[in-house]
DNA sequence: TTGTATGCGTTATCAA
DNA sequence: TTGATAACGCATACAA
C-alpha cells in the first residue's frame, strides 16, 4: 500500500500555501501563471489524487447519485442505467445503483443504505408509499420515472401505461382479434393496474365485452407467463391473441405455447409491453409497446443534475410507442 | 431541506460526551446501561443518522466497493451484481457498479472515476493490461473473476473456458455431429480465445479436422450472431451444428435461422456459452455451458470483505457445467 | 493574488 | 467507564 499524498504535501513541494493548491485544483479563482506551473508540476511529480471523501465532508456533498431500480439485473432497467451513465459522463458524479426487488421493504432498506452517501436520487418503478418518498424528496433532489411523488409531480416522468395498453389492444382489434387474453401484472402494482384498465377500456371503446376468464394474473416474471398459459388453456375459454402486461411474461408465455406446439402468430398472436432488449430477438420478434428506458434514464440524470445546480425542472408525461414486429398477425 | 442532526447534538440531548455516543453507535466499547439508554432515546428522538462521509474521512475509507463489469445492462453480468449485493447485505459497504463496454480505454476510465471513492474492487472480464491491474492491486484489495492479475493469482477466480468449450463440443460429437460451425468472440478477448482453442482441441481429440470456413468471428453481441449465420450460409460449407461463443450471439443466430426457415434443432443444432438468464426461455431452450455468475459474484464479494478484514484468501479455478436443454439433438 | 485560520462530523488517543 | 482533544484532508471566509 502506498502512502497517500495530500494537498498539503503538494503545497510544500511547490512552495505555496495549501489554499493556492486547492484553488488551482478546483479552478475556483485566478492564480498567477508562475505558481500554477509550480503546483502543476508538483502534482504530477507526487501523483497527487484529491481525496474525495474529505472534499465531500467539507462541501456537504458526496458527488454520488443514487439510482433505485426494481431489478438491477433485468435488461429493462439495465437500459436506463446506461442512459444514466451517459448523462453523468464528463461530470464529477458517479451513479450508485441499487434495487428494491419489487418489494417495499427492500426498497426502503435500499434507500436507507444510500442515505448520507448521495446528493440526489433517481427512482424507477416500485411501490414505496408516497409519503416516504415525499419525505426523502424534502431532504434531497429526486427525479422519478414511472411513479408519482406527492408534492413533487413536476419531478416525475410518468409513462402513460393506460394509453400504451389501449393502443396495443386496439391494434389487436384492428387485426381482427376479438377474444384477447390478458396476463396482468401484480395487483398492487400501479403500472400493471393501468395497463389492465387500458385493456378494459379498449374493449369498451370497441363495444366488445371482456370475458373475465381471459384475464390471468402474473407477477412480471417469466415463469408466471408460462403458468398463465397453462391456466388459460385449462379454462377452455378460447382466444386468438394474448396481451402480456410485460415482455418478460410474454417470454414465458411464448415458451409455454411452444411446448404445446401452438404456433405464434399463426395460431395465436402474442404481444407484450416494455420492449426489453431481447424482445427484438424473440421468435418471432415480439410486437410490444416501447418504453424508451435509455432515453428516460438519460433525461432523469440530466434533470437531476439541473436540480443539483439549483435550477428547477418540469417533466412531462410520455406516451410509449407501439413497436410492431412479427408476433401478432391477422386473426384467422 | 432539513437540518442534519450530528453526533454532537445527540450527545447534548443525552447529556453525555460525543465520544460516548460514538462508542455506542459503533459498539466499540462497553458503556453503562444507563447512559446507553439515554443515548438511544436521544438518537430515536432526534432521528440521528451517522454521517458516513465523516466516518470515512477519519477512518481513511469510503465504505464503498467498486465493481467493474463489461456491460452493466447485460443479464449475464447482472446475475453477478445480485450475488454481490447479497454478500454485502448486512455490512456497511455498498457496491458501486460501473462498466467498461468491452473497451480497454473505457475500462481504464471507469476505474479512474472510482479511484478514491472505493476501498476495494471486484473486476469481471475485460482486457485492461495486466500491468495496470497489478498497479491497482498494489493500492487496494482486488478480486477478479475470469481474468488473471499478475502477482495476485490467488485473488482471481478463473473460469475454465477451455474445458467448458471442449465439453460442449464433445457433447455435439456424441450427438453425431461432425461438421460444427463456431461463432467466436472478439480476437482480443481472452475468454473468446480459450473457447476457440477448446473448440479446436476437441476436434483434435476426436480426430476430426476443423474446416476453417466454419469459424466466423463475432463480438459477443446479438447482432453479430445473426451476421455470422449469413456469412456461414454464404460460404455454402455445410454444417449440422453451431457452437456460439456466448449465449447472446446464439440468440442472434437463432433469429437468423428462424428468418431463413431453418428449424432448431431438427435441421441444425445450436449451443452457446454462459447460460444467461433468458437462455432458459429461448426457443427451444438453449443448451449451453453455465457460468454460475450469481454464485461467483457472491464469492467475490465475500472474499473481498475478507481481504478488507486483513485476512488473505486463495481462490481457485472453476469448471463451468454443461446445461443440456433442447437446442441440440442427434445429427440427422 | 496569496496565505492563515477555522470548520465539516466523526473516530482515536490519552488522561482522568 | 467516561470525557476532552487532536487528527482526517479539504474548502473557504477573512486578512494581508
Amino acid at each position: 500500500m502506498k502512502k497517500k499524498v495530500t494537498l498539503f504535501d503538494v503545497a510544500q513541494a511547490a512552495g505555496v500555501s495549501p489554499s493556492t493548491v486547492s484553488r488551482i485544483v478546483a479552478g475556483t479563482a485566478r492564480v498567477s501563471e508562475k505558481k500554477r506551473k509550480q503546483v502543476e508540476e508538483a502534482i504530477a511529480k507526487l501523483k497527487y489524487q484529491p481525496n474525495l471523501v474529505a472534499k465531500g465532508l467539507v462541501q456537504g456533498r458526496t458527488l454520488s447519485l443514487g439510482v433505485l431500480t426494481q431489478d438491477i439485473a433485468s435488461p429493462f432497467y439495465g437500459a436506463a442505467l446506461l442512459g444514466i451513465q451517459e448523462a453523468l459522463r464528463g461530470t464529477d458524479y458517479i451513479p450508485v445503483f441499487t434495487d428494491g426487488h419489487w418489494q417495499p421493504e427492500d426498497e426502503a432498506q435500499a434507500i436507507q443504505r444510500l442515505m448520507g452517501r448521495i446528493d440526489g436520487l433517481i427512482i424507477m418503478g416500485g411501490h414505496l408509499e408516497g409519503d416516504s418518498l415525499s419525505a426523502i424528496a424534502e431532504s434531497m433532489p429526486i427525479i422519478s420515472i414511472g411513479r408519482t411523488i406527492p408534492g413533487f409531480e413536476h419531478h416525475c416522468v410518468l409513462i402513460d401505461n393506460y394509453q400504451g395498453a389501449k393502443n396495443i389492444v386496439h391494434y389487436l382489434f384492428e387485426l381482427g382479434h376479438r377474444r384477447i387474453a390478458h396476463i396482468s401484472g401484480p395487483a398492487d402494482h400501479a403500472d400493471a393496474l393501468e395497463r389492465l384498465k387500458g385493456y378494459h377500456d379498449a374493449h369498451k371503446e370497441f363495444g366488445i365485452e371482456v370475458d373475465e376468464r381471459l384475464i390471468v394474473q402474473g407477477d412480471f416474471q417469466e415463469a408466471s407467463g408460462s403458468l398463465a398459459i397453462a391456466t388459460l388453456l385449462e379454462t377452455r375459454a378460447n382466444f386468438t391473441a394474448i396481451f402480456a402486461s410485460n415482455d418478460q411474461m410474454a417470454y414465458g408465455a411464448r415458451l409455454a405455447l411452444y411446448r404445446r406446439g401452438i404456433r405464434v402468430p399463426e395460431e395465436i398472436s402474442l404481444v407484450g409491453f416494455d420492449d426489453t432488449r431481447t424482445s427484438e430477438y424473440m421468435m418471432p420478434p415480439l410486437t410490444t409497446v416501447r418504453q424508451p428506458m435509455y432515453e428516460l434514464g438519460l433525461l432523469a440524470a440530466q434533470s437531476l443534475l439541473t436540480l443539483l445546480d439549483g435550477e428547477d425542472v418540469t417533466l412531462e408525461k410520455i406516451t410509449p410507442q407501439l413497436v410492431i414486429r412479427e408476433s401478432a398477425s391477422r386473426a384467422r
